[in-house]
RNA sequence: GGUCCUAUCGUCUAAUGGUUAGGACACCACCCUUUCACGGUGGUAAUACGGGUUCGACUCCCGUUAGGACCGCCA
């Protein structure tokens, strides 16, 4: 029963990825489609999106919708998927009932699988039963015995029927590439359904059949699949197909190292594309839970990712996902993000709060003030944080303050240190002084120029600068007060002093 | 309850019989500095426990303990 190594290694790497639509793209489906594309990738195999969605009462096209969207957005490219020609397809199982129900009657046909006409109430006791007597609550075989003639007459009588495979008992065998040898023994099994009637499969069914019409060659899952891989080996035997191969990856587990889930306030993708979160972190952070390139390297591009993948640098145990260090990659990538890339991610984020409209491509109004803002000078204000940015979505906390009249603030907060209100007074003076005078607004010059009077007046640097940064920001912290003055001009500069005086009354 | 799996700093992990048990995140301190951040330097911090095997064990074996996955007419 071991999967053909000599076949599989001579054809052509096609990996899948068969999420069903039932729920917002999560991270660990990400996580498992991210490690089937970097397979197929390194092996200059196929990639293929294929839809399970069967489950007719949770499946919804909103959802498919959402994965195609999060994939697109982390740049997995399918190769062949629901809209794209392949000729493997259709590429979603509810287009592919024909060829199921095929296989369902072959199935019924040869006896490896019958119909069961037991009600959900009685199995149910049936299962409560044998577990109370601390055996496996597997099913009897009650309606194996009917006979083939005797079934199809209930059925034609419009009896309820679902279709059971017959378990054989016997020890099924693979190697799974990151387990490496598996043993199940299928008399633990039970008769399982496979199918609730020749047109609707379920999972392991559908699944079995699929992978072998689509030349499937690696299936790389999730661990908790690793009990249901018996069962697709025993049909696809059954069926005549040949075993591909098996790859079954660590949990990504919560804080409390359960599987990652709903409980654990598990955001779906979209939340961290919409917090600001780059794809490359997303994909670099999800990469290196179970899986590491053997070097002290952190920071991997996806080609880089594609290039150093294998199942060999793959771990058993689950790892907990640990955002913070999703957090550093992002402040990484943020930081590595050319500025004009980086203001075009922005600028959205602005739109969404309604700081700025847009113009045209290169010039925008601000709201509040109604005065334009060119894209050079957005880019001026990004480029002063950066290096300050976690997320994205940062930026508008950071700067909102270029896009309003006049900061609001509390008064103490221009107090630096143990300083009184009459000396921050007297600072906010100086500053009015020294960038009324000022000959140029360019931070350089306004820099020397403040710089050089402070230390020949002899003050203390603390004491200007803090009331200062503050007037101009009304910020706890934010960038240097000369850059800041540059972007917001001479008027705008000396209106917040004056504002800061009357807020000192 | 049954089957299977796992166990290195708080977290992600390296070390596949011989290392002062390495790196990263987080945390702390210092430097830079008006603040925050970036950057730099340094620091705290781990082989779950008990037995073996061996000259030598994080590494191999056994047990204990702890955790996890699965046990659907979901996927």
């Amino acid at each position: 029963m071991n999967s053909d190594l000599s076949q599989t290694q001579s054809k052509k790497v096609r990996t899948r990825f068969a999420p069903s639509p039932t729920g917002f793209l999560h991270i660990g489906s990400v996580r498992t489609c991210l490690f089937n594309f970097l397979y197929a990738k390194k092996m200059g195999g196929d990639f293929v999106l294929r839809i399970e969605d069967t489950d007719k009462e949770r499946s919804k096209p909103e959802f498919e919708e959402d994965i195609k969207q999060g994939l697109k957005w982390l740049g997995i490219i399918w190769d062949e998927g629901p809209d794209t020609n392949g000729k493997f397809g259709p590429y979603r199982q509810m287009d592919r009932l024909d060829i199921y129900e095929k296989y369902a009657r072959q199935l019924l046909d040869q006896s490896h699988a019958y119909y069961c006409f037991c009600s959900e109430e009685e199995l149910e006791a049936k299962k409560q039963e044998m577990v109370a007597r601390g055996h496996a609550p597997i099913y009897d075989g009650k309606c194996s015995n009917i006979s083939k003639e005797e079934a199809q007459q209930r059925i034609a009588a419009g009896e309820k029927a679902v279709i059971r495979f017959k378990t054989q008992n016997k020890v099924i065998s693979f190697t799974d590439l990151i387990w490496g040898k598996v043993d199940f023994d299928a008399s633990l099994f039970g008769d399982f359904v496979i199918a609730k009637d020749t047109r609707s499969p379920l999972y392991n069914f559908a699944a079995a059949v699929d992978d072998y019409l689509m030349e499937i060659t690696h299936i790389v899952r999730g661990e908790e699949h690793l009990s249901n891989t018996p069962r697709q080996m025993m049909i696809q035997s059954a069926l005549g197909f040949g075993h591909p191969q098996y790859a079954h990856l660590p949990l990504i587990l919560g804080p409390d190292k359960t599987k990652l889930s709903k409980r654990h306030n598990a955001e779906p993708v979209g939340y961290y594309k919409q917090k600001g979160y780059l794809p490359q972190a997303l994909n670099n952070f999800i990469a290196f839970l179970g899986w590491n390139p053997g070097t002290e390297r952190e920071m991997f591009s996806m080609p880089e990712l594609i290039n150093e993948f294998s199942f060999e640098r793959c771990r058993k145990s689950g790892s907990i996902f640990n955002i913070a260090k999703l957090d550093w990659y992002n402040g990484m990538y943020i930081r590595q993000t050319p500025l004009d890339k980086l203001t075009e991610l922005l600028i959205p984020y602005y739109q969404e709060k309604n700081l700025i409209e847009k113009i045209s491509d290169r010039e925008f109004k601000i709201t509040a003030t109604n005065q334009t803002i060119d894209f050079a000078t957005l880019s001026l204000i990004v480029s002063l944080y950066q290096e300050r940015l976690v997320k994205l979505e940062d930026i508008i906390e950071a700067t909102d303050l270029f896009f309003v009249e006049l900061p609001s603030y509390e008064k103490d907060l221009l107090l630096f240190k143990d300083m009184t209100y009459q000396q921050v007074a007297n600072s906010i003076d100086k500053c009015i002084e020294l960038l009324s005078n000022a000959e140029s607004f360019q931070k350089d010059y306004l820099q020397t120029h403040c710089l050089n009077a402070i230390q020949e007046a002899n003050l203390n640097r603390g004491q200007i600068l803090w009331p200062l940064r503050v007037a101009l920001t009304g910020k706890k912290a934010s960038a240097g007060p000369f850059e800041i003055a540059e972007i917001l001009g001479k008027d705008l500069s000396l209106k917040r002093l004056n504002f800061a005086k009357k807020i000192l009354g």
